[in-house]
DNA sequence: GGACTCATGTAAGCTGTTACATGATTTC
DNA sequence: GAAATCATGTAACAGCTTACATGAGTCC
């Protein structure tokens, strides 16, 4: 989905300038999606121009620039079709398991150092997940949003740790592919 | 990771053509990482220009062009300093969770047509990597991989079921607000 | 003979990111 | 008065996808 549906989506929920859109992805979306401003600005003055939002430059300001959009009766429309004939796909590019697929040829140093990394990660997530849960008054839709993001980490995280301990022992047993260029010609 | 490392990543693990390349891909990295004609042909032309891969048209062949690659030795060592520097980052992009997070604006039986599809997605990709792994013979970091999508896929297919019906009984109870156009406004 | 798989390649175009440029307001 | 946050915007560039163009081999 288009940065600029998705910014058309985000003025569904209410009037919002580009900064607070971007905030709204960081806090929100975070799981699931993120744009940067680089894209959110431009996105917004193409919505304008299309007329399914709208923009008034904030009464009575205390900043001279601070322009506040509202999604417009014909932009709602177009979000909620625009809904309804999404694929509900994902999209799913992991660094991380791209590095265990090719654990064989890193040092056993860095694997461990990686996986303490990915640990890490996986738990901030989660914690930062269970807070939205915890203070969470929202719909049914977002609260099953911060469910299955829980209930991903949570299962990533514990196979990673179910299964590291072996990894690690057995990459340090097998001599390792990496140290003699020759060995994994095929 | 760009598609050019990983295809220099693919060809560590062997000989391979382009099209080889694409099989794997779809194969093994299926569920975190992909790539289409498009990029490999030109990276893998790229990685030969830079002396990281070396190719041949296969001898005996039995069509006219089959370039057959190979990582050189310095492409091997090139492709174990890339693995030792990247952050193990995940990029998730998901519009099923972006339906979820505003299945307030969608009618009931669209949102139900919906789970339906990912309940169905994620079924049959619990089932190819269940396949993978009962045949996988191969790396402990492989095997993890297998090991790691199979649990995020159960589990996000469990909290879908478990929440499913709850979503929808309340989604049918509450007055859409798709239906009114007025009724979100800030 | 038709369909499918194997096999390679290019060019146009889309999307988004990074980096830069700017400056007010608020908090400490 | 320094640092952080609020706030907007643009331009260059990167990277990948789609669609097209082509054709041999294999299976039914």
């Amino acid at each position: 989905m288009h940065v600029k549906t998705l910014c058309l989506g985000a003025l569904c929920l209410g009037d919002a300038t580009g900064y607070d859109i971007k905030k709204l992805f960081e806090a929100a979306f975070n799981h699931f999606h993120h744009a940067s401003f680089g894209s959110i600005y431009p996105a917004l003055k193409q919505l304008e121009k299309e007329g399914l939002v709208s923009c008034r430059v904030e009464p009575g300001s205390r900043h001279p620039t601070r322009n506040l959009y509202s999604a417009t009766d014909e932009g709602r429309a177009e979000f909620a079709a625009a809904l309804a004939g999404t694929e509900p796909n994902e999209d799913i590019r992991s660094e991380f398991l791209v590095l265990l697929f090719f654990a064989h040829l890193l040092p056993t140093d860095i694997l461990e150092q990686k996986l303490d990394q990915v640990e890490q990660r996986y738990e901030s997530q989660l914690a930062y997940l269970e807070m939205l849960r915890r203070e969470s008054d929202t719909t049914a839709g977002i609260r099953l949003t911060i469910e299955i993001g829980i209930a991903a980490s949570r299962a990533k995280l514990d196979t990673l740790r179910r299964h590291r301990d072996a990894l690690l022992k057995q990459h340090r047993d097998i001599p390792a592919s990496w140290t003699e260029s020759d060995s994994c010609t095929a």
